[in-house]
DNA sequence: GGGCTGAATAATATCGATAATTTCGGCTGA
DNA sequence: TCAGCCGAAATTATCGATATTATTCAGCCC
């Protein structure tokens, strides 16, 4: 009888540098322009070249990377327009999902939110008290709230586009951090859309939703 | 010298196996739920196992087929449900791209968008008078003309999104034509679009759109 | 007789090597 | 001086073969 391994070790080879890719690109790692030569990422995760080119394939089609046919691969530049164009969308897809989400509210999806919140609140932003240092807790928390939030649109392709919306924002978060931490308190904002949800009000949710956005979006672009 | 080939025979195996493949989803040749074994594919597509690997990763993203990790690859099912998710989803997000679009309106979109109605309309809806036969020209067409309604919505993100939504309803739109080939003038519906969008009437024209794919996924429906 | 074990079988996933392409530096000729 | 054009070097794309992993099915035990 071999060893249990944890679920993440026994999957496949494709997937686990699927996985270890995305985070580095979503975290900042591998910086936006970079070229990902085959041979340097087949090196630096230890694996062949198919593993790394069927990651790369799944991470183009996901936005992370560009795939230049006969020409490699390249991590997606940011801009600052492109940042702009990504915050606007995300106020426009999240408080369509928000709003469908409320007319559709059950006391369950009301509960399941609080909790989240509760949860989220409860868990420190940073690792450290003097500088800044990511607690993954927090993060996994903090993405567990927003689509809580969303989940109850009843669709499935929507919640789907605001995952890929979050997830493109906390890559520009991440970047923003590596220049200078601006220290927030998004525990009141989270808060008063969480109000405004269990109050049944629909236009003050959204409102305070596309609050958060924006300033989120202000705050990386003052960060340069 | 060697011979001016088409672009798309220059272009890399795993491309041009990545967009037959896909082309053969949409159009139901592989039939939803079936598995798609790495062996047959090889043999159909004449090529090697990386290309075909590299392409069922990138349409296991876009979610054509489903990837069950070390169980090989099948063709995304379809259910009446997720149709109904599918077309509820696109009113809203079409809807939301529509508004944009036309709060963002210019002469030049405006311009844009009646010549593609109007090359739409001059294209045949099938190929043959008695019985439907595709005409890849019209099908063409009839994508850049809703493509070019969205196209202003000044955000490539939600484009990108109705872009996808677009093509998972144009499965399901070969799959029940395969079923019954029900006579319809989209004509009509697409002008009634058209014409409130020249007028600015926002209202009118996101109601109009709504009931096109009402009406699209009704009859879709009811071809079982 | 039913359920389980475990080898045989059939896939998938991965690797190492080869073929094909692009890139880059130096050369040539205007 | 500079644009254009070879070739060499580097890199990507692809293949064929191997290692791994699921699945099947016959034989066995209870």
């Amino acid at each position: 009888m071999t060893t249990e391994l944890a679920p993440e070790s026994v999957a496949s080879l494709t997937l686990s540098t699927y996985e270890r890719l995305r985070a580095d690109v979503l975290s900042g790692t591998w910086t936006p322009g970079l070229k990902l030569g085959i041979e340097s990422l087949r090196e630096h995760y230890g694996t062949g070249a198919t593993p790394i080119r069927e990651a790369l394939n799944r991470l183009a089609a996901e936005g992370w990377v560009q795939h230049m046919d006969q020409r490699g691969f390249v991590v997606t530049p940011v801009s600052e327009e492109a940042l702009r164009e990504l915050a606007k969308t995300r106020v426009w897809v999240e408080t369509l999902a928000l709003t469908q989400a409320m007319q559709a509210s059950t006391p369950e999806w009301e509960e399941k939110v609080v909790l989240a919140l509760h949860r989220l609140s409860k868990t420190p932003r940073s690792l450290s008290q003097e500088n800044y240092l990511e607690n993954p807790a927090w993060e996994k928390l903090h993405r567990e709230f927003h689509l809580a939030l969303l989940s109850n649109c009843g669709s499935r392709w929507l919640l789907g586009f605001c995952e890929q919306l979050y997830d493109q924002a906390y890559r520009y978060r991440q970047l923003a951090m590596k220049t200078a931490y601006k220290r927030r308190d998004e525990s009141d904002e989270h808060k008063q859309v969480v109000d405004a949800v269990v109050a049944g009000n629909l236009a003050a949710a959204c409102a305070a939703l596309t609050h958060h956005y924006e300033k989120t979006a202000q705050i990386i672009l003052s960060a340069h």
